[in-house]
DNA sequence: ACCTGAACACCGTTCAAGT
DNA sequence: ACCTGAACACCGTTCAAGT
């Protein structure tokens, strides 16, 4: 019925499945089912569950590679560069949100790596592009510090929305509780919060993360103009 | 040997496990022994594991409402208050860093509720604050999403550099790989990096985080000055 | 009233055995 | 060469039984 196994099939069905069911539902039993094989007949391409982890995390950010609204246009300057990247990495997030908590969390190969940006290649072309665009080597680095902070908060959080449905299973039957109401969790004595709820409720993302953005890109073009005070 | 159970009891052995070996490792059958006592015996006062763990979360947030530095001084301002709150969840997540991940990943309990700041009652305080200092209930509640933001990215990538030891288990033996030299993971082809390494390699986090935190304080407070603009 | 032992259904992983 | 079956050590969780 399948085709035969091999690690890129194996990685490409672990993302679908937990894209389809959460990552908690992903056992090597049940992606050997999903595949239509036993469970160890996986081992024959991946060493273990957690380097089949490791792959899909790799896998999916892989895309950016294949996206080309991020590949450099050099003449359009780093601002636009970071821009487009920024934007490449929260496409994969909203892509993938029941990966991407994964992306945030597993410890990266080196302790400098700080996700969501894991690759070397990236890396190294984010160097590269801020470096040719007048930064010094501190600056660049406190770019890439604050870049990465901001991309991992404002989409762990946007993502964290998203989950693959409510998370409860099956939803077997009629069981659930009362829930006292359709949005209410003892918000009698938060009387802010209650008057806030319509407007926390409401779905700001993508304004947000343009508007914070584009402040953060406006931050580091201070430094780079009054450049050299704090270089070493 | 030991007192008898309770819940209490249960929870912080469970965050004095986890800030020892790690996530990973806390079983209900070990986080038992740990204990002196079989692992069915917690059922008797934590429904299951995943209720376990949302009550680590909890309790570890709870040490702020007894951090002296962050209760409210409403004379200094909002921007004092927000600043002591992040210091102190900052304490938090360096106290605990091997708990935090789940503090930032754990879903919250409504779909508006922001890692870190889980609980209603700092909600509450951090709403009263802002809209007592003349924020609108736009600007509050944006101001709300970008210092989540902000904190969440921060202290997530602070923390990973500190998990508990390498987490390889015991290190039994003298079979580590040869690792290529100190820290080479093929840089070869990747200029900027080797030459940024010692940079990338320094701890900045204290002065990283100040700074980020004082500019987003800035931030804000030109949105309170010109505020209305954006009120409905 | 509180804990234990045995049991169940499920894991990750190994390995000899089948095709 | 590639997959399976059986097995091992470990999970979370339930429940009747012990003290």
């Amino acid at each position: 019925m399948t085709d035969r196994l091999d690690q890129q099939r194996i990685v490409h069905a672990a993302i679908e499945f937990i894209d389809q069911k959460g990552l908690h539902a992903l056992t090597m039993r049940r992606l050997g089912a999903f595949l239509g094989v036993e469970a160890m007949a996986l081992y024959r391409y991946v060493p273990s569950r957690e380097d089949l982890l490791d792959g899909v995390v790799d896998a999916v950010l892989d895309a950016l590679h294949h996206d080309p609204e991020v590949h450099l246009h050099a003449e359009h300057g780093w601002q636009d560069y970071l821009q487009r990247l920024a934007h490449g990495i929260r496409r994969i997030a909203l892509d993938h949100p029941a990966v991407f908590p994964l992306v945030a969390t597993r410890p990266p190969a080196a302790p400098w790596i700080r996700p969501p940006l894991r690759s070397l290649r990236w890396l190294e072309s984010f160097f590269t592009v801020l470096e040719g665009a007048g930064f010094s080597d501190d600056g660049a680095v406190r770019a890439y510090r604050a870049y990465t902070t901001f991309l991992l908060g404002h989409l762990l959080l946007e993502v964290s929305h998203r989950g693959p449905m409510t998370d409860d299973e099956d939803d077997d039957g009629d069981d659930e509780a009362p829930a006292a109401g359709p949005s209410d969790m003892g918000l009698e004595n938060y009387p802010h919060l209650r008057a806030l709820e319509s407007l926390l409720d409401q779905d700001e993302s993508v304004a947000e993360f343009e508007e914070a953005l584009e402040s953060l890109l406006d931050r580091l073009e201070m430094r780079v103009r009054r450049r050299g005070r704090r270089g070493r």
